[in-house]
RNA sequence: CGGGGUGUAGCGUAGCCCGGUUAUCGCGCCGCGUUUGGGACGCGGAGGUCGCAGGUUCGAAUCCUGCCACCCCGACCA
């Protein structure tokens, strides 16, 4: 079915790709930059999903939808996230199609129906969301407004890479609205926080949090908070942002509430999001030649288990998937997440590459040979190691093994990710390091635009963030030489 | 948007420079048989608007023009 997986180590992107394809997360659809996400790549995205959705209700959201489409005018209101986005904006200019005269077989855009206000599809919903919000808020009693989105948003980017970035995605998107200033800041780094424990306890990615530098903050917010990946290949990527907005947006929409005390003010916001890219983070930070390694957490089948069919034996078939369903029915207890094989028409060892290209946690075979001895075979994806196991509380074996597999997947790659992050105090070390080793590099720098400019034009990398833990002390600057108060960690990014 | 490349069956490809019966091969797919504890083998079979539209020609996968899509590099990417 499917060929082998380029080697990871010769060339990344390659090896990325096929794994994509393979393993049948997604495919390119030929609809510029737009991507089909198949049903294996899809239930991962249900299962981050319903736990996000669980982490943001239990700290107050609710789910509301708002429409796809925003006349122009709602979009530039606010000036900085409008020039931030024009660049890459889908528009809406006509509503209706009718029969090309020329030729009967063909439709073209009718230019009688153009619209009077274009409408621009939704890169994020800021202007159409604070421009209803207005409605909805008048006093104090109103806020906080705490709402989050599951939607999907285009961004007509150059470039696209599968679930890293595509012309369209999914993604959810909260907006909220408060009193205060230190109440908008406390959502924002909550949010912030949600984001880093989801990645690090579910999808075992470590990420570092940190706040952004201006120029690479969200347009129109007065601070982004960000979780910061380390991919295989030492490119970061930015895995979730939480951005503190201000008044900005309150002002540009003119959203004002009653105080208590009788005053009128502009209500404080907050914006976050996460998308499908997480999704290609998980593949990359975890993955190997043989194809997908998956989180037990997020993996849409935690086991698989395979009984040893013959085509001839019917007998021992029927035994064979009896005791399948049986271990299956005990696994369930735990909530595991269980398929069973029935293919008999494959060969096991084609079988065994499949599950792994797939990322199956673990790979449970029933043989003849086990059913004497009332033992399985586990094979685990992440190690490859394969032992016997007496069936004899199976559930708890396999639950204990399915948390250990997810701890040790973290810590894997935690120690990864440490052996890629690198201080540095001059920056021909800071080149070099960059050169051979990649990932992250933590320097000293002064706090200029222009020094960032410099060395992202020499060097490509950029500040992915300035860390919460950066301690507080003197340098120099690895660039310019001046003063520097604390260091912040470069790398090259997706 | 600039530079480069590719488009031939579900996938990967040969053929193109130098036009000429019925378009090559492998994988996959279907059938039968033998197999089955790490990607099986034999035999038989199905599957093609050669990216699309024009043009040149007796004749186009092949030459010319235009368009489209995809890939790589750059630019772009809160």
């Amino acid at each position: 079915m499917s060929k082998k997986l380029p080697k990871r180590s010769e060339d990344f992107s390659l090896w990325y790709n096929e794994l994509v394809k393979n393993a049948g997360l997604a495919e390119n659809s030929g609809v510029r930059g737009c991507m089909v996400i198949k049903p294996y790549g899809f239930a991962i995205w249900e299962l981050m999903k319903e736990q996000l959705d669980k982490m943001f209700k239990e700290t107050g959201h609710q789910n509301a939808y708002f429409p796809i489409f925003v006349p122009k005018s709602l979009f530039e209101a606010e000036e900085k996230n409008a020039e931030g986005f024009a660049k890459e904006c889908a528009v809406v200019t006509h509503y209706r199609l009718k029969t090309d005269p020329e030729d009967k077989t063909k439709l073209i855009v009718d230019s009688d129906a153009k619209l009077e206000e274009e409408l621009i599809v939704r890169p994020t919903s800021e202007a159409i969301i604070w421009n209803t919000y207005k409605g909805w808020i008048q006093s104090y009693r109103d806020l906080p407004l705490l709402i989050n989105q599951w939607a999907n948003v285009v961004r007509w980017e150059m470039r696209t890479r599968l679930f890293l970035r595509t012309s369209e995605f999914l993604w959810q998107e909260g907006h909220t609205a408060h009193a205060t200033k230190q109440e908008a800041v406390a959502e924002a780094k909550q949010m912030h926080s949600v984001y880093a424990d989801f990645a690090q306890n579910w999808m075992a990615m470590p990420v570092i949090k940190g706040y952004k530098s201006d120029s690479e903050r969200f347009a129109g917010a007065d601070d982004t908070y960000t979780i910061e990946a380390l991919m295989q290949d030492g490119k970061a990527l930015q895995a979730g942002t939480s951005h503190f907005l201000g008044q900005n947006f309150a002002k540009a929409f003119d959203v004002e509430f009653q105080t208590a005390e009788g005053g009128k003010e502009h209500v404080w916001a907050t914006s976050w999001g996460v998308s499908t890219r997480l999704i290609g983070g998980l593949i990359m930070t975890h993955s190997d030649d043989e194809g997908l390694v998956l989180p037990p957490k997020l993996a849409p089948y935690q086991v698989v288990i395979i009984p040893f069919l013959n085509k001839k034996n019917e007998e021992q078939n029927e035994v064979l998937l009896a005791k399948a369903h049986e271990i299956k029915k005990e696994l369930a207890k735990f909530n595991i997440r269980v398929q069973i094989d029935t293919d008999v028409t494959k060969r096991p060892g084609f079988k065994f590459a499949e599950y792994e290209l797939k990322g199956y946690p673990i790979r449970m075979v029933v043989g003849p040979r086990d059913l004497e001895n009332n033992q399985v075979e586990i094979a685990r994806r992440d190690t490859k190691e394969k032992f016997l196991e007496n069936l004899d509380g199976i559930d708890e074996k396999i639950n204990s093994l399915l948390t250990q597999m997810q701890d040790d997947l973290f810590e894997k790659a935690t120690a990864f990710r440490d052996n890629h992050t690198t201080e540095v105090t001059t920056f021909e070390e800071f080149k070099e390091v960059l050169e051979t080793k990649g990932g992250f590099i933590a320097a000293h720098w002064d706090g200029t635009e222009e020094t960032e400019e410099r060395i992202k034009e020499e060097t490509k990398a950029t500040i992915r963030c300035i860390p919460l833990t950066a301690k507080n002390e003197q340098g120099t600057c690895v660039y310019s030489g001046k003063p520097s108060a604390r260091k912040v960690l470069f790398a090259k990014a997706y």
